[in-house]
This record gives structure tokens, sequence and C-alpha cells, in this order.
DNA sequence: CAAATCTTTCGAATCGTTCTAATTTTCATT
DNA sequence: AATGAAAATTAGAACGATTCGAAAGATTTG
């Protein structure tokens, strides 16, 4: 590839995002490689980390972002913190509360029956199975 | 029933936790009638409402006693928010993100396959599904 | 019934996240 | 390359949900 970046930059323009470089320090961390689970504190972290000038706003705010147009899924498995999925594919999770770590799981390995109907007025917007885990003494 | 709070009052002694009036006045909400959805913020307007003095802290201490002890069960589906089920069975969950209510889903209704077997070190402490749902225009 | 201990309580502090308003960057047009 | 307009970034303040620590209260023991 003669220019490494110019996928992310295209996911960015693609999702009406201008590649700003706080974006695309953002999207080359999160948009290339393998599938991962972050949080916005550990990201602000790891790009400051990687030299690059980023406020945590605006990881926030890229965040959210990347999650609205579809490059992220946010993950809610705790009160008080959001993680955010690189795998963007229906899937779900293994989560151990004692340290805090996600682990996707395929969505065939889970088969789910028929989901029951729906409350009038409402459809279904997604199927998240979330299995907890605990340390085995 | 000639002393009505007396089943409250037992559970939570076989809790281990002291019937205190502001106990008494919670459980009485939450552990008696029907399965409810109740944040921490709900419920204290609630029991304030009633003519009972407790503090939003103590709503939460006492929540969150009541989960630690098997009387409740902790639903996350948001972030920043917590929601308690007073119905403590296994069980699913739909939610509405534009109404922000849950609805109970039986968990025959929703037939789980075999799940993948967890990472070494860890076992199964519970598997619940969420079904996200949206508004129809 | 006083001492010692353990429990409960609530105001204040903390956490993650969003907002605000000023500054800087980007980009289309010249 | 310079211009101007729109969009993005920032630091810090503000926010809501939750937890903490010190003090008050209850229970047990001698």
């Amino acid at each position: 590839m003669t220019r490494p970046f110019q996928k992310v930059c295209e996911q960015l323009r693609d999702a009406g995002l201008r590649p700003t470089r706080q974006r695309m320090a953002l999207g080359k961390l999160l948009l290339e490689g393998d599938d991962r689970h972050v949080t916005a504190e550990q990201l602000h972290q790891e790009v400051v980390g990687s030299g690059v000038q980023v406020s945590l706003a605006t990881v926030y705010n890229t965040l959210n972002q990347f999650t609205g147009a579809g490059l992220l899924k946010e993950i809610v498995v705790e009160s008080g913190r959001s993680y955010f999925d690189t795998n963007i594919n229906a899937h779900h999770h293994f989560f151990c509360e004692s340290t805090g770590s996600l682990l996707d799981i395929d969505a065939e390995s889970i088969p789910l029956g028929t989901i029951p109907t729906p409350p009038a007025g409402t459809e279904i917007a997604g199927v998240e199975v979330i299995v907890r885990l605990r340390a085995t003494k």
C-alpha cells in the first residue's frame, strides 16, 4: 500500500467527518488492526502516548461520532463506564467483572430462538447477549 | 395477615440486614407487590413522597445491599444509570432507548443454545439478553 | 446502665461524561 | 497562496450518578 492511512481517511470522509489530525490518530488506533474494546480514558492515554496531542473531550466526541457513523459499537456492561468495540458485526460478549475485560463471542456461537414480539409501536434494534463471568477460586 | 410487614422484616433478617426504618420503608416498596424496575433516583422520590425521610445515599446503599443479598438484580442497559429489578428469577429484557423503559422477558421465551466455554480461570455467573427496541415511525 | 463495638446514615467528594465559549484548523473559492 | 466561512478542538466548568468518610445511632457485653 503506497498510502498507508488512505483507508482510514476514506472511512472518515464517507462518514461525513473531516480527516483532522486528531480523528486520523484515533482512527488509526481504532479502525485498523485487530478488534478491540476500549474506554475513552484508555484511548486518550494511548493516543497521547503515541505523541499526538488530543484532549479527552475530543476523544469522547470522536468516539460518539464514530459510533453514530457505525464505525464502532458502544457496549454497556457496567454502570458508570462505557466500552467501545471496534468489531461492528453482530456478536456477543463475555464480561469478567473482576478484571473488567470484555471478550467477543461470535453471533453463531449462541443460536437464539425466536425473540418474542416487541410491544406495539416498537421494533427490534438489536439483540445482545452478555455472559457474565466470575473468577474461579 | 395480622402483621402486614413481617415478611419484609424476615427477608431483611435472613439477609443479615437489620430492619431499620429506612430499609423497611424501601423493602415495603420493593419486596412486596408486583415486579418493578426502578432507578435509585425514582425510588428515593417515591419513598420520600410516602412520608419517610431517607437520604439518596441510603437508597443507594440499600439497593446495593439488597442486590448483594440476592433480593434484587441490577440491570445495566445505559451508561450512567442503573436499574434495579425486583424480579430475581433468571429472565431477560426488552429495553426501549427512546422511553428508557424496561420490560421483562421470561427466560423460556428465548431458548439459548450452549454457551461457549469461558476462558480458563473463570466460570459463568449469569447470562443476560437485552433486546434493544426503537420506536417505529 | 455504661462501655465497647458494630451498623447506619447523610453531606460532601468523586467519578465518568458532556457542555460552553473561545480559539484554531480545514477547505472551497479566488 | 490568500480569503472567508464552516467545522473541529480545547481547557475548564458543569453535570448527574454514585461512593466515601466522619459522625450519629443501635446492639451487645460486663
